[in-house]
RNA sequence: UGAGGGUUGGUCUAGUGGCAAGACGACGGGUUCUGGCCCCGUUAACCCAGGUUCGAAUCCUGGACCCUCAGCCA
């Protein structure tokens, strides 16, 4: 019998943790009475036109986890219709990451490229049937023609066209005799509909270009809504999961698949996510990476998949937050700190724990032997004992957070001061005897004294300490990087912001060197993730770090209670 | 202004005529060799006005506000 997490419902079926929201609703509905035989069939459908971001993720983790939920399947479709923007090498980024979130599409890789042919012959229908026609109008005409929001539009002189014409034109689009722009091919729907979208759409348009993948084998181009629909239909898609915007779009959607006749899929709208202190849309992306605010696509400042993977964000951590959201309808703006608090639980769960000294002071231990150096033993994850210990060596200068020092120590704080003792962790209790300064009076080292009865961490006496400290032996610290990463904008919604630029956040990266690490991460591979004690999730670069030379990211800090009080403290004073 | 959607604590999401629930956050406390984790507690919401009903977040009517659409983009 399996007891595992994943098999608990809590009545209604659905494993826990994935809670009920209105798609799950209409697909339940949709298996009970019949609707597609109980079949579940979705598609993630990327335009190859840029990177993935963490918008992408939430529609992924919908479509992929609703498949796989109710035993269906998961196509991954490229929306490939309009050559100018489309690139293959957005198709293998694309693809690497929904594998490395997680999701397997199996052999259900499609292109809407690949139903060129079919889609073409589809408008030959259409034009047959009398639903659509050949427009000679310009584009500006078009336009105009169109109306506006509260104006009916006019019907193009060309709209009566007889379907002879309007073939041999169609044809003569496709054989390359006319330039872009001359004419486009348009379902005859109605002008004066109060939906824009039904005004005549395009639905073939010229474009003298080649594609990344059919060459030059077409200058006709079939628009979104028609190669849509279609492709929804010809892969046997159930239900085509869409954000909001494409809500209007749903009635041509319905046409075309009712005036062809053929398989049906529903549509069904969902709101995209937006999220705190970043911004989501392609435009603002590519600003930030050709702009030079980030260092490319993958900046770990990115909400971009490829970013967060960078950062060293967990795949598990994303798809828990997207599970977390929820989906509805509304517009929304998630709080980056819900994504945070995720992957804190993931690595709080999984990562190992070291100590490093991000900003080192030096602290001699003055009644601590020359040149000894002892092993201590430390807990690799308290969270998992089956993690193990590992060996930490100790000696007579040390390095501590210079931060965990102050001469003169307002209320709360509970760290080292002249005179006082504190505890470093798993090692002994010391106490602070002497403050070191050069010429312009800053503080280069402190002197300390230890009790050689403490070691361990624990006083037999049973005295106590107010506070831990992370530190590092200096004679066996390897030095290494660390970049410590921030919110990339100040403000929670830039994207509402007339000059978003001016809201980036100006430490939003800060890069640390000279940074003391226990021994234990001189060889710290690159891709692992650790807890830096006291101090955060950090992630060795799988791009710059290497062995004895670690580079590391950080991914998220622990809470801070401590930050928390000083901030209010300055906010007091 | 035409059409299509939307509105539940600070944030996200449940609730589909019968005690407004959960998560995140914030705040307070306990515990602690991480000011972490964990545990306990507090805070705090049905857009408004009418109506139907024994009873309305839910149904009806009217209003307010927000989002989307006038690409040969998706």
């Amino acid at each position: 019998m399996n007891t595992g997490n994943r098999e608990k419902t809590e009545g209604n079926g659905r494993p826990e943790g994935e809670k009920s929201h209105f798609i799950r609703q209409i697909i339940e509905a949709d298996i009970a009475s019949g609707k597609y035989s109980g079949r579940v069939v979705t598609r993630f459908p990327p335009e190859p036109n840029g990177y993935l971001h963490i918008g992408h993720a939430k529609s992924i983790c919908l479509n992929f986890g609703l498949a796989r939920q109710y035993r269906g399947r998961c196509h991954l479709r490229f929306d490939d219709t309009n050559p100018m923007k489309e690139n293959v090498e957005y198709v293998d980024s694309i693809k690497e990451d929904v594998r490395w979130l997680g999701f397997d599409w199996d052999d259900h890789e499609y292109f809407a490229s690949d139903y060129f042919d079919r889609l073409y012959e589809y408008a030959l229908e259409l034009i047959r049937s009398g639903n659509a026609y050949v427009d000679s109008l310009s584009p500006d005409q078009i336009r105009e023609y169109r109306g506006t929001l509260s104006e009916p539009g006019k019907e193009s002189p060309y709209r009566n066209r007889s379907v002879e014409e309007s073939l041999e034109l169609f044809e003569k689009m496709r054989q390359g005799e006319f330039a872009e722009g001359e004419c486009v091919l348009r379902a005859k729907i109605d002008m004066s509909s109060p939906n824009i979208v039904m005004r005549d759409p395009t639905l073939y348009r010229i474009r003298r270009m080649s594609h990344h993948r059919t060459v030059d084998k077409w200058c006709i181009y079939p628009m979104y809504d028609f190669a849509h629909c279609l492709s929804d239909s010809m892969e046997g898609i159930t239900h085509s999961l869409c954000t909001l915007e494409f809500e209007n779009n749903r009635e041509l959607y319905d046409w075309i698949l009712a005036k062809l006749d053929v398989y049906h899929p529903q549509q069904i709208e969902f709101a995209r996510l937006n999220l705190s202190n970043t911004v989501l849309s392609k435009r603002r992306l590519i600003h930030l990476v050709e702009g030079g605010y980030v260092d490319g696509w993958d900046d770990p400042r990115m909400p971009t998949i490829s970013g967060f993977r960078r950062r060293g964000y967990t795949p598990a951590s994303i798809r828990d937050f997207c599970e977390r959201i929820g989906v509805a309808r509304r517009d929304s703006m998630v709080d980056l700190a819900l994504l945070e608090h995720c992957v804190r639980e993931d690595l709080n769960k999984n990562a190992m724990r070291v100590m490093g000294v991000l900003r080192p002071l030096k602290v001699v231990i003055e009644n601590y032997p020359e040149d000894e150096t002892e092993t201590l033993t430390a807990i690799n994850n308290p969270e998992d004992q089956s993690m193990g210990t590992r060996d930490v060596p100790f000696s007579r200068v040390i390095y501590i957070e210079r931060g965990d020092f102050m001469e003169d120590p307002p209320k709360k704080f509970f760290r080292l001061a002249p005179g006082r003792e504190v505890r470093l962790r798993y090692a002994y209790f010391i106490r602070c005897t002497d403050v070191i300064r050069d010429e312009s009076g800053g503080i280069v080292e402190l002197r300390c004294t230890y009790d050689p009865e403490t070691r361990g961490g624990d006083a037999p006496d049973g005295r106590k300490v107010k506070s831990t400290l992370h530190w590092v032996a200096a004679s066996h610290a390897v030095q290494g990087t660390v970049r410590l990463y921030d919110h990339l904008f100040t403000v929670e919604n830039p994207a509402e912001k007339k000059d978003a630029m001016a809201f980036l956040n100006q430490e939003s990266l800060e890069v640390l060197t000279g940074c003391m690490l226990e021994p234990e991460l001189e060889h710290a591979a690159a891709g692992q993730r650790y807890q830096f004690e006291r101090l955060g999730y950090f992630y060795a670069d799988h791009k710059d770090s290497a062995p004895g030379r670690p580079v590391f990211n950080r991914i998220v800090t622990l809470r801070d209670t401590w930050a928390k009080i000083q901030k209010t403290q300055k906010k007091i004073s």
